[in-house]
RNA sequence: GGAGAGGUGGCAGAGUGGUCGAUUGCACCUGACUUGAAAUCAGGCGAGCCCGCGAGGGUUCCGGGGGUUCGAAUCCCUCCCUCUCCGCCA
């Protein structure tokens, strides 16, 4: 959610920013919808105002007096005015809260113009992809054994599509690429939380998969919980409504959990094997700071999530989304890319963004400065990163001639050994 | 799941229909005293919204929602949560 008073005053750069996003937003009903709300306000506020003089003025009367019955008398037609205006109020505050969702953030000015996925700007590469690309180089679904290792089919059985198994020293291998995410978001100064997979509808809301991503979740029904889609959603709830203190920030945290999305109607061509799961692991990296630090934030953030692919030794492109592509919340996005040498094509493993005010004003988090001032803090998030592509990419890139899959040196230390052998 | 008790400002804890956004203590901030600190004293010290250039004024909020009343932290209904005991269970 923008600021009431920033659309306010600046709406011909909020049109701006809408516009280079590509939203369609009736901004005119949105500050139509604040009009009468304010005006509803404060014509209840005077009446109000009235009704507490004269019920203080009744306080000092004897009860049952003459004056006082009259009174009372009196009083009734101004309390059912009252009324009548709280619930105008009422009203006229929920279709402006309702109108103001449906305004996305503004791009930074520093995103570039674009339309689409193809307009995106690729900010930065490291690591060789043309040197994976070979004709031995296979789609990890493809390699030997990798239905054993990995098993589908027994997640069918026992769930459905998108819930696979990973099996034996497959499992060993999900498990250190867990630790060693964490590890690294630990140096890197990441505080770990260890956090309730279910969220209430208050939190889903806050962070937004609510209301416009609801189908995108699993729903407990029974008790009325949400099944986490991603940990930024109970990571970010951690401070909702809370005031965090100036000198705390920026504050860093990081959290592993399993991430559980239904991507009904996302199915396709691309989506094979690890590509795309209903479940999947993820470490979040999570951001709170300052306004005027989160550009800097959002570098140093990126920066966090790209070394560990460095670590990993997997080429990488990092993709600057252009404003016509980026989310509805986002004010800036990259999206950190790894080269899978048997799909022969980029594989996203992290989305780092930019809200600036927008998730933190929805979730009510601010921070007090050095002057007891209290504003709106900035969030960020980014992946760091999820698993199941990070894998298929180890699966792809490093596979030997004789069948097995050389471990990555930064797992070695969790994984015990320097080779995986599927099958 | 059953029975009982309770949810008040950063914390503790008063307040059971009327001048209560709320006594008091702690914490915190400013000032005085002090070489400095401690102690002491004085003052300040929640958030949201509306009006106003501003100074300032108004209004809402005592777990959430609804109701009764001229008037609700206080009474009623309902939901949520916490604690104690019992039951069940990893």
């Amino acid at each position: 959610m923008l600021d009431p008073k920033f659309l306010r005053e600046n709406t011909d750069a909020v049109r701006k920013g809408v516009a280079r996003k590509k939203f369609q937003v009736d901004l005119d009903a949105v500050l139509a919808a604040d009009e009468r709300r304010r005006h509803a306000v404060t014509e209840f506020e005077s009446a109000r105002a009235g009704q507490n003089a004269a019920n203080q003025a009744m306080a000092k009367l004897p009860k049952g007096s003459p004056e006082f019955v009259a009174k009372v008398a009196e009083m009734k037609a101004l309390s059912a005015k009252v009324k009548e205006l709280e619930k105008s109020v009422a009203d006229a505050e929920s279709s402006w809260r309702d109108a103001c969702l449906t305004v996305p953030n503004i791009p930074d000015p520093s995103v570039p113009e674009g339309r689409a996925e193809a307009d995106n700007v690729v900010a930065a590469a490291w690591g060789d992809p043309a040197a994976l690309v070979s004709a031995a180089a296979k789609p990890h679904w493809d390699i030997p054994g990798f239905a054993k290792a990995i098993d589908f089919e027994r997640g069918v059985k026992v769930t459905g599509a998108g819930f696979p198994f990973y099996v034996g020293d497959m499992a060993r291998l999900v498990r250190s690429l867990v630790q060693f995410f964490l590890e690294h978001a630990a140096e890197r100064g990441y505080t770990e939380v260890h956090a309730p997979l279910l969220v209430n509808p208050a939190s889903a809301t806050a962070t937004g998969q609510l209301p416009d991503k609801e189908g995108q979740m699993y729903h407990a029904p029974t008790d009325d919980l949400y099944l986490i889609p991603t940990a930024e959603v109970p990571v970010t709830n951690f401070f909702r409504d809370e005031i965090l203190s100036a000198a705390d920030l920026p504050v860093k945290r990081c959290g592993y959990t399993p991430c559980f999305r239904r991507e009904a109607g996302s199915w396709g061509a691309h989506v094979r094997g690890l590509n795309r799961l209903h479940q999947f692991d993820k470490v979040e990296l999570v951001k709170w700071c300052a306004p005027d630090r989160s550009l800097a934030e959002l570098e140093s953030l990126r920066e966090d999530a790209e070394l560990i692919l460095r670590k990993l030794n997997l080429p990488y492109r990092v993709l600057l989304i252009c404003a016509g592509d980026i989310g509805f919340p986002h004010s800036k996005q990259y999206d950190l890319e790894v080269w899978a040498g048997g799909q022969r094509r980029w594989l996203e493993v992290s989305s780092c963004s930019s809200f600036t005010d927008f998730q933190a004003r929805r979730a009510g988090i601010r921070y007090r400065d050095a002057e007891g001032k209290v504003h709106t803090v900035h969030t960020l998030n980014g992946s760091g990163l999820g698993l199941p592509r990070v894998l298929a990419a180890i699966l792809e890139n490093n596979l030997r001639p004789d069948g097995s899959v050389a471990v990555p040196e930064a797992l070695r230390r969790w994984f015990g050994k320097d080779s995986l052998a599927l099958g």
